[in-house]
DNA sequence: CTTCTAACA
DNA sequence: TGTTAGCA
């Protein structure tokens, strides 16, 4: 598939899909015309790539990281690289605990709210 | 119309 | 990252 699918498909503009090659992360091939051609697995790995900066990799890190993610590339984490994913490890699990303690907030003022008009319609029609 | 590269009100 | 320019 061509850019444009797969920034449909990955919701990731097409700007970023040249950067994400740039930076060394995604890779591709090129049409007889120049323009980037990418296989089905490249949604995956666009995904892959978006939820690692999500979760506030670097893209340094995160080009070192994939390969050993997907071992056909070839790839044991380095011991340089190893350490740098238990401190980066240490940080998402902190941030986990804090979204987790946002989820539990959200989920104590849901659970007391008043039945949506909604649902109370639903609950009228059935019965 | 879509993509490409390079560069920035 | 968006966006724009000038091509292919």
């Amino acid at each position: 598939m061509r850019i444009g699918e797969l920034s449909r498909r990955t919701g990731v503009s097409p700007r970023s899909l040249r950067y994400y090659e740039e930076q060394g992360l995604l890779a591709s091939t090129r049409t007889a015309g120049g323009h980037r051609e990418y296989g089905p697995l490249a949604v995956e790995r666009v995904d892959r790539i978006q939820c690692l900066f999500a979760a506030g990799l670097c893209s340094a890190t995160i080009h070192e990281l994939l390969p050993c993610i997907y071992a056909q590339e070839r790839g044991d984490p380095a011991p340089d690289l190893l350490d740098n994913l238990r401190e980066e490890r240490t940080r998402i699990a902190a941030s986990v605990e804090r979204l987790e303690r946002s989820l539990a907030a959200l989920d104590a003022v849901i659970d007391n709210a008043h039945p949506s008009p909604a649902i109370a319609h639903a609950g009228a029609e059935r019965g």
